[in-house]
DNA sequence: AAAGTGCCCAACCGCCCTGGG
DNA sequence: CCCCAGGGCGGTTGGGCACTT
């Protein structure tokens, strides 16, 4: 027996949002705030199913929503996220100043995907990338067999090789760890990405002493998660804890760029690159 | 001008996680 | 400890538009 849908889906209507629609959703929400999308069709008048409402809201009302027009700054910065995080597409845009996931996700998928195709570059498929591992915050319950058996299936398709021991409380903990790749200091702002230099394949880049510091140019190697494994104790106090998704990036203190003007610096993001660098 | 084709992106779908009761 | 509703995420779909033939 399949879960239950979210919301009856009869009579409720779908696609395209009117301007009507969005208006009502908007002036609900300015004067009630976010939260408890199930029940705020109704209260607004929507006809809509909740998902579809709060969707709406994310990724086209909510003010300060950029649309359009990526830069290249952006579409560098995006890259080289992704080449840390993978699809994490809600934590890329976390640190993308009014963009929201969805539309970083389409726009990876239909530019920049071919962009770094066309230079020679191939992510690895998404499936491939391994999720940073999510620490239980609370051992909150040994999935029994049954019930966990989908959980699995899916951890383990996304190549997730987390070995975390949830019952035992075990001293050590195997995680994997993004590495940090530059993808180049500049993916060049004005020109596409035929320039790039692709470095030797695979290569598992403990290297990072390619990176000359005065100079734009590095090397470029587009290795999505070369896995660093180690060891955690309790010493460590490293972003390797992920608490969950957000905290993998948080809790290293990165400061969001939503405190920083994307456009009033032009090195900016290569120093938000820098901090990761230094910060992993 | 009409038909065919490809691309883009808003919206949907299904699954998972979390927290409260 | 278990169940369930709410919320969030990543992958996929399909309508509409632009471009080509």
């Amino acid at each position: 027996m399949g879960r239950s849908p979210c919301c009856s889906k009869v009579g409720l209507k779908r696609g395209p949002w009117s301007t009507e629609e969005d208006t009502l959703l908007a002036n609900y929400i300015q004067e009630h705030g976010e939260g408890h999308w199930r029940s705020l069709p109704q209260k607004a008048g929507l006809l809509r199913c909740g998902k579809s409402c709060r969707l709406r809201w994310m990724n086209y009302l909510r003010p300060g929503i950029k649309r359009g027009n990526i830069s290249p700054d952006e579409e560098d910065l995006i890259i080289r996220l992704h080449s840390l995080l993978g699809n994490r597409w809600s934590l890329i845009a976390g640190r993308l100043p009014g963009r929201t996931d969805n539309e970083i996700k389409n726009h990876w998928n239909t530019h920049l995907l071919k962009k770094l195709n066309n230079a020679g570059i191939q992510p690895k498929p998404h499936k491939d990338l391994p999720k940073p591992p999510k620490q239980p915050k609370k051992p909150k319950k040994s999935t029994p067999p049954a019930a966990s058996a989908k959980k699995k299936k899916k951890i383990q398709s996304s190549a997730e090789e987390v070995e975390v021991e949830e019952a035992a409380p075990p001293p050590k903990t195997t995680v994997y760890l993004p590495k940090p790749i530059r993808v180049s200091s500049v993916f060049p702002r004005n020109n596409s990405y035929d320039s790039l230099i692709v470095s030797g394949s695979g290569s598992s880049s403990s290297e990072g002493d390619n990176v000359d510091k005065d100079n734009a140019i590095v090397e470029v190697s587009y290795v999505p998660w070369p896995l660093l494994e180690l060891d955690v104790d309790q010493n460590y106090n490293g972003i390797g804890v992920y608490g969950d998704d957000h905290d993998f990036l948080n809790g290293c203190d990165l400061p969001l760029i939503h405190h920083l003007d994307p456009y009033g610096d032009e090195n900016m993001l290569d120093k938000v690159y820098d901090e990761y660098l230094q910060l992993l």
